[in-house]
DNA sequence: TTTCCGCGTCGAAGCGCTTCGACTGACTAT
DNA sequence: ATAGTCAGTCGAAGCGCTTCGACGCGGAAA
């Protein structure tokens, strides 16, 4: 293994001035710089990560603590991770890979060996036991998703608010008078995670002003669920011409049923997703739909912790303005209605 | 901060005594053990990373390399990651995860900078260009995939092979003759990931055996594509009665068109999956399938890992048998036929 | 009783890096 | 000419931990 002093050696110049010329926290000459360069590239010389962190008290490493569980989206999951890599890397982070399984305890763990400078949390509960923590300690983070109190931190999330505003709207525009919202499973709503919720409020607040009627279904996915959803949907409001989704896993098998039940898309009934634009453009009915800006998520992430981390940036809460994108899954309300 | 000498001072012992608390490494009396313990926690020392990195010159720290692309099944890559960061918490490790996007580089950094002690390459290619670096470093690795020389190498993965040949056996037993295979994307096999040939191989190679005749399609996901593909599949043999589907974003495509033509599933037209239980459970028909024994493989990739960290274990490859669930998607081919 | 062994503990020497203060010249301002 | 400045370099002091050799002491073996 080579070290700091080796190059130094081979470079003829002191430990101090190679630690210089890698950090360019003072000037050196360019003479000087060339000549450690080149022996630097000569012998392979690669800074050790321990030694570092233990002189500077800084790993260069930003944890991403990522949900264990696997009932809401995994690619949106896995975008925003990747996402946070690439992004990170960019800036000369890595990235640690923390799951939620261990809890507050990890966030202890972490900032307490100084492992990683920085966190991002990904699903964010609306009381989550690690904000606390967080706001306990001065190492900074950031929160992908919107606790209930946002005093003190540091977040980024789509505004699902208006996101289920813009459906809303979007189907009123269409001459749509009756909403069904099929909604994430049961599960997502009891360990109130936010979004869901929060979709929903835009989303009744903005139908009452425009005059419309909201039916709201949780759904699992899957065909069964999604068939005995429906079932009810239409026994209760027969009328329903429109439907906002918010579960990935429930679109197709919605899109599949209405096909059954001689309901065409978009001629009879009109569907709008919440979901990434993958599985809008690949479902039987290209789908109009909201997506899910899982990577602009992931790098305002890293972006605001780097921020944070070279002293810039504050705390504050950045919602994605949502965008709603016309395919072929919505059109005007039969005029026989 | 409190370190190891504050909590040695607090115990009334010395510093390198509370080390051998912590790593167990010499005997020390129960009285002394306790007494430090409570140091400890009454501290609420952690112990820096950094620190120990260097002094140890071990980091803890498995990294974990992901494919950037998204071309293949995300779920999966999602649920490896998954099972790599828990089991490797469970035996003191955390998990560094890095994208493709370095390549080579990435290896070069992480073993030169000792940031992480060992790693685990995802997504290789037959004849990946980490490979030699891998081979010419004394740093353990697992690779989750197989390449085409396997020397020197630890590798995890499905026996795609004997998965091929397990398909073509169930759908023999059931009477078929005429089989179609659904693969991936053209990318992945120009890209030579190796799963999707080893895949074909066996299931030719078997068919062989049995006396079936088979008609390989790669195919992108979705509707159109699997149309088209479909189309010239019956075009070419119209008498095809047994479908292997090795893409998991074409299986439900392919369910929907099969029974838009008035192809029953399984009474005219069985198919088998090659695809994670997630997908094959929730399809609009419940597929017989073969897993993808994701978490399996990221359990073992890490367990290798360790072994040969602590001196035992070996190269070898390790590859898991298939396991085929017949569900309802096949059954015996048509006495009409 | 003496010798030896091994358990339990300590002190000290690093691990490879960053960073601070200090030093040297060359150059500018007075 | 002299003081002041500043770019460029060096030496040394750690950062917090692990680990090695050494030491003292009690009990077993002789």
């Amino acid at each position: 293994m080579v070290t700091l002093a080796e190059v130094a050696q081979h470079a003829g110049v002191s430990a101090s001035t190679v630690s210089y010329v890698l950090s360019g926290k003072r000037s050196i000459s360019a003479t000087t710089r060339q000549r450690v360069e080149e022996s630097i590239r000569e012998l392979g010389y690669h800074p050790n990560a321990g030694a570092r962190a233990l002189a500077s008290s800084r790993s260069n490493i930003i944890a991403l603590m990522i949900p264990l569980r696997t009932d809401m989206y995994v690619p949106v999951m896995m975008e925003i991770a990747i996402a946070v890599a690439t992004t990170a890397r960019t800036h000369g982070y890595d990235v640690l890979l923390l799951t939620g399984e261990e809890g507050p305890d990890a966030v202890r763990r972490v900032t307490g060996s100084g492992l990683a400078d920085a966190m991002i949390l990904m699903d964010v509960e609306l009381d989550d036991d690690r904000l606390p923590l967080l706001r306990g300690t001065d190492q900074p983070s950031v929160l992908i998703g919107l606790p209930a109190d946002t005093t003190g931190l540091t977040c980024v999330d789509l505004d699902f608010a208006a996101t289920g505003a813009l459906c809303v709207e979007h189907l009123a525009m269409l001459g749509h008078r009756d909403i069904a919202v099929i909604g994430e499973a049961p599960a997502v709503y009891e360990r109130h995670t936010g979004f869901a919720e929060r979709t929903l409020d835009g989303l009744r607040a903005r139908a009452r002003e425009l005059g419309l009627r909201v039916l709201h279904r949780p759904c699992e996915g899957g065909y069964d669920a999604m068939a005995a959803t429906l079932a009810r949907v239409f026994d209760e409001r027969p009328a329903t011409t429109g439907f906002v989704v918010q579960n990935e896993s429930a679109v197709e098998p919605l899109l599949a049923l209405l096909r059954q039940q001689g309901r065409a898309v978009p001629e009879d009934v009109s569907v709008v997703g919440i979901c990434p634009d993958q599985v809008a453009t690949q479902a039987s009915v290209r789908l109009t739909s909201v997506a899910i800006p899982a990577q602009e998520m992931g790098r305002h992430a890293v972006e605001q912790l780097v921020a944070k981390l070279d002293g810039r940036g504050s705390d504050e809460v950045l919602l994605l303005a949502p965008e709603l994108t016309v395919r072929a899954s919505t059109g005007p309300v039969p005029s026989g209605s």
